[in-house]
DNA sequence: CGGGACGTTGACGGTCGTCAAAATTAGTGG
DNA sequence: CCACTAATTTTGACGACCGTCAACGTCCCG
């Protein structure tokens, strides 16, 4: 193992909001800043967990841009989503002690890991740590359910406004502008996602471009209009 | 309320196997008993929960066959699973509290409703259950990633056959005929999973007839050959 | 027996995938 | 810093797949 690790704690996190509940006292706190085993540096390209890998974490994304994938027996690739910082990933190792999807940073960054069993301990004791992790589990749940209403129903200018918009909107609760975004994957990326073909999400890029509804150079996006993006996904 | 409700017990249910964790000791087993709130009749076509009614119990099938699905805004609908004896539904519903999709009976059935305050509090002293919860849940997520691999990436034939192929798993599981199945759901019910419409949904089931793999008499289906179905869904 | 829900089939058209080529950018090593 | 190669993106032409619309058939239940 020659991943860098740091000791951390979440107390010191500006991430907390996002991945702790609130409302813990400072002696759970403590204890929950016991179970953050190590702090790892990411590197773009790098894998944190691979399908197979036996499971042992959850991870706490602090900086950076990941995906997760699953890869079908005759080949078929799926990015099941993108996650950022104060996102958990690593849910889908529960069930069969063993990860089922890939998670892979689309730029440098570093997460925290967690070791399952720890978390386990604890939210025996801290109720609100329970709960929580009930939370998250479910979140990632409903989130799922509009991704399937996305591919199950929208048609590809749907299907990629509404992308748009969610990205915009989880940037923006982070601190970002809620106009201006850059795309960390690329248009094959985006399009396995949205069960597209990079040349659909190129070609869909092109005709909001020409309706004045975005301005792209390259990954870097201006949303000129979001009322227009959020009337493609939700027609009339 | 006029709901049938009748008193139960885990320990006679001849699903335990599949809604419990083995292992238990009779005290456990006598405690988890005690969070059995009351067995439910539900008739066909009647809802367990609604999207936006207040979250508080979880469900766990006895008998009979269920759809969960979600509206969007504009009225699109999108059914997200079916649920068999066994099954848990309700977990959308504790992230905020409130139930996001509707879960609908499609043929008379009965439903155990465990309030899940006391899932919580007993789960902190049964390891055993607290795991299982946390694996019911990873599992519904790597399910739902599956169907994301389905709805991204795969032709009418190859999810019409993923489907069959699922649900004939699923019932041999319970001790039903690996081959004979009877579908519980309309073809537009089938189509709203899968990401197509019923017409093609019933093409394609013609186009099985035709080339030998399934009979389709209305909604008894006999497959014939499970190897083609297989190479189907996974071309090599 | 009649009405309504459900299912099947056909004709046609639109959306998006496929294939190909060119343009632009990023990454690498000299 | 520049040259060169690989990776990514854009755009076009064409066709396949599936949706839409319509008509008809079947089953179920009162």
């Amino acid at each position: 193992m020659n991943h860098e690790t740091i000791k951390i704690a979440c107390s010191d996190c500006n991430m907390r909001e996002l991945c702790m509940p609130v409302g813990l006292t400072d002696d759970e706190l403590d204890r929950i800043d016991g179970i953050i085993g190590s702090r790892r540096k990411i590197k773009r390209g790098e894998r944190v967990f691979h399908n197979g890998d036996r499971f042992t974490n959850l991870y706490a994304i602090r900086t950076g841009f990941f995906k997760t994938c699953i890869t079908s027996e005759d080949g078929r690739d799926q990015v099941t989503g993108f996650q950022m910082a104060g996102e958990i990933i690593g849910l889908d190792g529960i069930v069969h002690d063993q990860h089922t999807c890939d998670a892979v940073a689309l730029e440098d960054g570093e997460i925290c890991a967690m070791p399952f069993a720890q978390i386990e301990n604890l939210s025996r004791e801290v109720n609100a740590l329970q709960h929580h992790v009930h939370k998250i589990m479910s979140r990632e749940i409903v989130r799922e359910h509009g991704v399937m209403l996305l591919l199950g129903s929208m048609r590809a200018e749907e299907r990629l406004a509404a992308f748009l918009l969610n990205l915009a909107q989880r940037l923006h609760a982070r601190g970002f502008s809620q106009s201006e975004l850059v795309l960390r994957m690329t248009r094959e990326e985006i399009g396995s996602f949205l069960g597209l073909k990079l040349e659909t999400i190129s070609r869909t890029f092109s005709k909001f471009v020409d309706d004045g509804i975005v301005e792209v150079k390259q990954r870097h996006v201006h949303i000129l209009n979001t009322d227009a993006l959020q009337d493609i996904v939700n027609p009339k």
